[in-house]
DNA sequence: AATGAATGAGAATTCATTCAT
DNA sequence: AATGAATGAATTCTCATTCAT
């Protein structure tokens, strides 16, 4: 109901891009729902107001759609990712920032998905591990691996490190969704402490 | 023939327990192959040598033999569980403990499915989030929860911490079981030092 | 309705073979009466009161029930014309046995198609390109070649003349089936004299 | 752009017969290459430049093209099969002489399908039951009918005769296509002598 | 007229669950 | 209890046809 772009206003090209997005974002929202296996195709027009035909309009199959779905969100995120990368001038600054970016990142997308439903639809669990996630995730792991190489700790484990860190953002990113406000700054300095210097670097509570 | 469950030798006398632990073993497999919602009913009993029929005697249905999984796994670790908690004289003695008695449980069960199987046929990335491990977690996360109340560093955001925890635990040992040998040991050290010290405090490789 | 077998009466290996024996009597007709292309899953189980289920029970696929239709065809006419082989002493008993037989095996399929259904529903325009008759049919091309090189006319163009045999056999066999009574004998007579000695050998009518 | 029928060139200045008869050319090849059942309005409109809605600008239906292309078959084949008709001396002289017509009525299709395409592409077994074609012969089977009621053998069955020379003429024709070079004469030349003669009439080869 | 996106009935196939034996 | 055939709702995808532009 809340996507249905669809029929009358706009020119054809409009409404061929806004179906197309239409059916992304209804995408992203099933399969943040139910999960990849779980979401159907008519899961997903059913919340769009158009016709299973109109899908295949769009998408040839059901992989495609959450193809498209994981590179629209890498290709949103990978510039901003990148731009931590280049102002970055140690480990710390690099972390400290791209998780930040990560944090804005799915802050934006959990309120967009959440925008204009009534309190009592809110969907609490949203399941991140989307397609979309992941492939952020592996763009996160492979610049962390980067960074622990050139910026210091070099004897360690890299692939143990890095999937830790990414581990932590990833949860502490889950809970910080829950709470309201959502507070991405101090969730970001949280994650930060604990890999940089564990137990007695977290910040105490008031 | 048609009274006794036949069919792979040396399940001939299945009892009624047998037998409902058989299906629970078959499933447990599957769901590590194939995930959850992938596997099927015919998947699980092709395992055992019994009939569908059969299966619908001993659960009542797809979903509850993945609800008595994820039971039948807390029941056996949360004793293990209980002794690292009651022996444990500190946070960090009781952390250590408790993620090696996590890293053993897995590695175990994973011996287990792997076990008389060609080289060939090895699982490589066995699915670690079946709703068996699902609930071991939310039993080592509310431990560590008390753990951390009691054991030392009061005035941290618990929530956040156990988290953190739980999910460097969980992503440590996943990688853990891809590396030949399988070391609990020195993924349990890393995990541990990594959350009691952070970056600094990781194990330096040779 | 006409074929309903299932449910209750007789053993289950009973039950079984007529449900599948059902199934291809059902596809018989319906592709004899909507052809190959435009039969579907659901007009051939329709007929036989089973479930679509029931359909991939016993076959793997839509092909698949088609091509044992075929098979079936085969393994029942093909020993049939091996006989007449045996026992013709030229080309002309090899030629008259050999449709005379194809022709009894039409009206004896056509029979059973028909059987059991009121006037008003006879099918009168029965397809004979089904993929039973196809296979029927290349066993008989490759005979009658075989039987043209060894009796007699050797520098003749025995691909033009098998393909004309057949399909003068198979023409008047179709409209031999329109006919009532049904003639297998004067239809025989009259493909094989066209044959043999062309217009002037034909029977003279009454 | 958005005003003139473009996309294949040359046929820029479409009219509207110009496009109906467009969208006949392309039905008569898709068809024949595919089949009736299988060829789908896409498949015949792909090939005229024009969009589906320009399809249902000229044709009611699916249905109602195949209609049509039979008809435009019979309405340029009647005329030669009039002449044959009247210029026709016997029996022999007319069959001769409407077989050869249809041979080459049928080679001229074959050669315009198949013209301007790579000899990669060219399909080697074009299906004549075209809707087209078995208007065509309709019309032959007919013209036999009257022509050996008048000619001569008047004794005879004559429906068992008219369909036993189409099915001759017709096999034959199907086997001639796929000869190199395509021998219309030589095809003709059997056919005539089977019906006349039956075997021992047929030509001998070298 | 021409365009092509939208529609939705219908196709093949799968699978959890039931039930006669 | 055990068996496995039967069931039918649900899934993905196709395609003739309609209709707003």
């Amino acid at each position: 109901m809340s996507h249905s772009a669809v029929l009358s206003p706009g020119k054809r090209e409009q409404t061929k891009v806004a179906n197309r997005q239409a059916i992304l974002n209804a995408a992203r929202e099933v399969f943040a729902e139910l999960g990849y296996d779980t979401a159907t195709v008519r899961d997903i027009i059913r919340r769009t107001g158009l016709s299973v035909g109109a899908f295949y309009n769009y998408f040839r199959s059901r992989e495609e759609v959450f193809e498209a779905l994981a590179d629209d969100g890498v290709r949103r995120f990978r510039p901003l990712l990148r731009a931590c990368w280049e102002e970055a001038q140690d480990f710390e600054s690099y972390l400290r920032s791209a998780i930040l970016t990560y944090y804005d990142f799915v802050a934006d997308e959990n309120d967009s998905w959440q925008a204009g439903r009534p309190a009592s639809e809110r969907q609490p669990h949203l399941n991140l591990r989307t397609p979309e996630m992941e492939r952020v995730f592996e763009e996160v792991r492979e610049s962390i691996g980067k960074a622990i190489e050139k910026g210091g700790a070099p004897r360690v484990d890299v692939d143990y490190l890095a999937a830790a860190c990414i581990a932590i953002a990833r949860e502490i990113g889950d809970r910080m969704l829950e709470r309201r406000p959502v507070d991405t700054a101090s969730a970001c300095d949280f994650a930060v402490r604990l890999i940089l210097g564990g137990l007695p670097a977290l910040p105490r509570k008031a």
